[in-house]
DNA sequence: TATTTAATGCAATACCGTTGCAATAATACA
DNA sequence: TGTATTATTGCAACGGTATTGCATTAAATA
C-alpha cells in the first residue's frame, strides 16, 4: 500500500517536529483539537509507527508517547541503547538522558528489553 | 469504616500469597472466573491497596500488578528503593531484583520517582 | 482530466475500570 | 442465640479510550 501525504500527517508531524520532545495521545489530540477526526489521529499515528517514522513508548505513568525515530536503525529503535527516560511531572514534557542504564542480572536470567524511567523536575522546572 | 473478611477476599489474598510474585488483574480474573464478579474483584483489589495490604505496580507491558506489601512501611512501599522490576516475557513471572538503580541526573533536574523494568526470560525459563 | 484507491469522518463496537442501587451476609451487640 | 447494623456483593449502567465498518473524499498516477 502506498501512502499518501495528507494534511492530517502533516499537521501532526509538524507537531512532532516542533515539539522537539515526544509527545502523549491526548497532548496530540489536544493540539488538533477541531482540525481531524480523533480516529485520523490514530490512524495516523499507528502508520507512522508501521513506517519508521515515529516510535511508540509507553511512560511509567500507563500513557504512549510518540517520538520522531532519529538515530534509529532499520530492525531496532534507538531506545534499544538503555538510556533513561526522564518524564517531568510538572511541564509533562518527556525526553531521553544520556545516561546510560546498566545492570546485572542473577545468574540465568536473559535480558531482552529495559525501561527506565525517571520522572521529577526539569532544569525549566525545578 | 470496619473492614469484613469474605470469600472474596480470602480466595484472591490465599492467590497471591500460594502465588509468591506479582500478579496481574488479568491473572487474578482468570483464576478466579466464575467464582465472583468482575467488579469484586477491582473492588477487592483496590480496598487491598488501601489497606496497605498489596500495593499497586504499573509493569512496562501497561498492566497494573498486585504484589503483597511484605516490606512495606507505613507511608511508603518497598518499591522507594529503586531497585530493578523484572518481568519474564515466558511465564509472566513478576519481581523485585536486589540490583539498585544508579543514576545521575543531569545539572537542575530534581529526582520523583523511578521505575525500571527489565523484561527477558528468568532462571527457569532461559 | 479521468481513474484508482488511500485516507477521512462518522457511527457503531469493543474493552476496561468505575458507580448506583438493591439484595446479601459478616460482624457487633443485646 | 437472635437481631440490628452496614460492609460487601452482583447486576446493570455508565464513562473513557481505542478500534472497526462503511460510505465519502481526495491524493497520486497515467
Amino acid at each position: 500500500m502506498r501512502r499518501r501525504n495528507t494534511p492530517a500527517k502533516s499537521t501532526i508531524l509538524t507537531l512532532l517536529k516542533d515539539a522537539g520532545t515526544a509527545l502523549s495521545q491526548d497532548m496530540i489530540e489536544d493540539k488538533v483539537k477541531g482540525e481531524m477526526d480523533r480516529v485520523t489521529i490514530y490512524r495516523v499515528l499507528n502508520s507512522f509507527c508501521e513506517d519508521g517514522i515515529t516510535h511508540r513508548i509507553l511512560a511509567d505513568n500507563g500513557k504512549y508517547y510518540f517520538a520522531l525515530c532519529l538515530n534509529c536503525g532499520e530492525e531496532k529503535h534507538d531506545h534499544n541503547h538503555d538510556h533513561f527516560h526522564f518524564r517531568c511531572t510538572k511541564c509533562e514534557k518527556v525526553e531521553c538522558l544520556d545516561e546510560e542504564v546498566t545492570l546485572t542480572l542473577p545468574q540465568g536470567y536473559v535480558k531482552q528489553t529495559i525501561s527506565s524511567w525517571v520522572t521529577g523536575y526539569c532544569n525549566n522546572c525545578s
